[in-house]
DNA sequence: CCAAACTTTCACGTAAACGGCAAGGTTGCG
DNA sequence: CGCAACCTTGCCGTTTACGTGAAAGTTTGG
């Protein structure tokens, strides 16, 4: 009643510097991204300005996540969105073919895919961890150390008193 | 009898090239993680050629254990090695009094130290985790497709065998 | 003691991942 | 329609983390 806009369901395109702040990027490494093929606007308008969707958001978090979380280079990034696009182009082939053997195939690449990603993540949480679990040795030696020493205190203070 | 080595337990001294090989790094590395100061050989020989221990290993693999598994950048592992340096100066100050109440506090900062270093890699590791759990959701989702397919076939090849 | 292999410092080169500016085109508000 | 604010491509600059010599000194087996 009130919203009037003109086509159904308008899909709300932003441009660099709104898509590239909302996501904690900046407009040139946005570009740059685009540079290397991680991604492509969604549209452009007249006068060949970027315009960015939803999933472009997504993907650029993405690719953000990826770099200061995980600390992986572009280069793999790259590879990882390779591996998610044949994913995209088997549920694309999914869809056009009704054959269950060849839907049966494509469900399956997809599952390898998957596992190969949750592999490389898990590798480097494994070494984080190992890490983590070095340090917390290290803490609980400390620790006990320090109830070791207050004891101490406190037994000697105690001897004070009791004299 | 048949090892006669002059001094009692002798350290045990690579260069440089053996020590990079050793731990996995090129000379050229060392070197330059010594110019930003992440180290410095245990000894120079006469002719100045670099000396290290086995402690200086141990610390070219955590750097590359951070640089590689972590993706910390240099800058970054030389504020761990930093905070990690002050708890070394802290084990001597340590043993340098008999103050009970001074070397409580010096055991309460190393404690707060490990804990700050075991929060960044516990961060990093929250961030990958949650990557891998939204993978796995994906994968078990078409795992779940790929077990009605099956069943699905299966079905139709049962009702035609059960013509 | 000598040559091969290793090392030193100094210096320049490079790939990755942007930053920043110039010259010009585009949008949109009043 | 005018102009401020934004965008375009192009290009050069910068930082990080090394690679790659060059020229000279050091070690060590034979």
């Amino acid at each position: 009643m009130m919203d009037r806009t003109t086509s159904p369901a308008a899909p709300r395109l932003l441009r660099i510097q709104e898509a590239a702040t909302d996501v904690g990027l900046t407009a040139r490494s946005v570009r740059y991204y685009e540079e290397l093929g991680l991604l492509r606007p969604a549209a452009r308008s007249d006068g060949d300005y970027r315009l960015y969707d939803a999933s472009d958001l997504e993907r650029l978090r993405f690719i953000k996540g990826l770099r200061d979380d995980a600390g992986f280079s572009l280069a793999e990034i790259a590879q990882l969105l390779e591996d998610e696009e044949a994913r995209e182009r088997g549920h694309e082939a999914y869809h056009a073919t009704t054959d269950p053997a060849e839907r049966l195939q494509i469900l399956r690449d997809r599952v390898a895919s998957f596992e190969h990603q949750i592999e490389m993540l898990r590798t480097k949480i494994e070494r984080l961890q190992a890490m983590v679990d070095e340090t917390d040795g290290r803490l609980a030696r400390a620790r006990s150390r320090i109830g070791a020493l207050t004891e101490e205190m406190a037994a000697s203070t105690g001897s004070e008193a009791a004299r």
